[in-house]
DNA sequence: CTCCTAAACGAACATATGTTCGTTTTCAGG
DNA sequence: CCTGAAAACGAACATATGTTCGTTTAGGAG
């Protein structure tokens, strides 16, 4: 066969990139065959070679996507959010965990297939984690600078911090009983307050 | 070629589990072939099934054993803590952060290779974990009954608290900066305060 | 209208991979 | 000491899988 009546390489790269976010995933990158994509695409195994260089740099496209944007629209965030430092910590925690809600399959696979990149992608992808990691422990510093903190150790309860927010990508579900903006609250104030009553 | 002199059994089957842990950790099930486990194990892949029914069996087991203990150690942590409910709560808390510590890729297993098992070994591995879920879920509303909680919601409290306290086995390593008591103690605090000052 | 490139296809290749089979040899129980 | 089960092996099978190749046709630039 031949070119099909009506195709688009934009929209079928988009196809691509929408169907491997799923199968990725539901699966994972190592369990995903290119023909399963494929045929969740509506297009042959070879067709895929027009979009894409290999399953490899597929996998590295959607994972840069996703940090490139989340970097970005944390600063954004951050940028909106003014000076005081605990306003900017609690602006960093409510985009988190919003971008977490909507974009879970990225995240989800940006976080647990790291391993199935090769050594100088995975670099890249942990240097854009470092980063953002790097963002809320200012954060944290900051705030404890100013005296709003009781601080034990700030790199380690960024991790415990964003651990909890990032939590919200294996449960969540659109139609669940609590809606994004009652998650948000709920984060925050755990991640600021814990559990224990202040009396 | 035959029997090797002086192998046992069941020291195959212990270095073949405790290879497993590694692979699978390390790349992943579906990445993990059974010519390389067999070689770290240092026999051919066709004895591997002297000790084993399938690949898939291989890490329903490595899972169950692990749910098993989790649970069990769980219930002994509390008996030994007593009836007050901060206590156990705090007993719950200072367990899970030590067990995940001590056996990191048995839980990394469990959480994220659940996809990888068929359906029916699947749901048992996931019944076990909402019986373990629903043991904090159940301190956390005795704790809020006794008035020493501010509890928006047990059931999603319950799930961040898990997903940071779990969080120890992504970045934990033995040799790392800060101690399994040290560490304990810095997640207690933020899970039952938060980070902010109490004045 | 013409022509080059983009985008699709079927077929095949080379390799990887879970698993089975028949065989051999050690070890332990009678 | 004998014998049967346990534990290992090499070899092979059947299938799955990433990728390439040559070909075909639609669509847009000139």
């Amino acid at each position: 066969m031949a070119r099909i009546t009506g195709s688009s390489g934009e929209r079928t790269a988009a196809a691509i990139r929408q169907a491997a976010l799923r199968l990725i995933h539901e699966q994972g990158f190592a369990a995903m065959n290119l023909r399963e994509l494929a045929a969740a695409v509506g297009i042959s195994p070879a067709s895929l070679y027009n979009h894409m260089t290999t399953k490899q740099s597929l996998l590295f496209d959607l994972m840069l996507e996703h940090m490139t944007a989340l970097l970005e629209q944390t600063d954004a965030a951050l940028a909106a959010a003014g000076p005081e430092p605990l306003a900017r910590l609690e602006a960093f925690i409510g985009h988190h965990v919003l971008y977490h809600l909507e974009r879970k399959r990225e995240v989800y696979i940006a976080n647990f297939e790291l391993r199935a990149l090769n050594p100088a992608n995975a670099m890249q992808i942990v240097g854009m984690r470092h980063e953002y990691e790097a963002r809320l422990i200012g954060l944290l510093k900051d705030a404890a600078a100013a005296g709003l903190l009781r601080l034990g150790d700030a790199r380690i309860t960024a991790f415990a911090m964003l651990a909890m927010l990032t939590g919200v990508c294996t449960w969540y579900r659109p139609d669940g009983r609590l809606s994004p903006a009652e998650l948000v609250a709920l984060h925050t104030r755990l991640a600021l307050e814990g559990v224990l009553r202040r009396d």
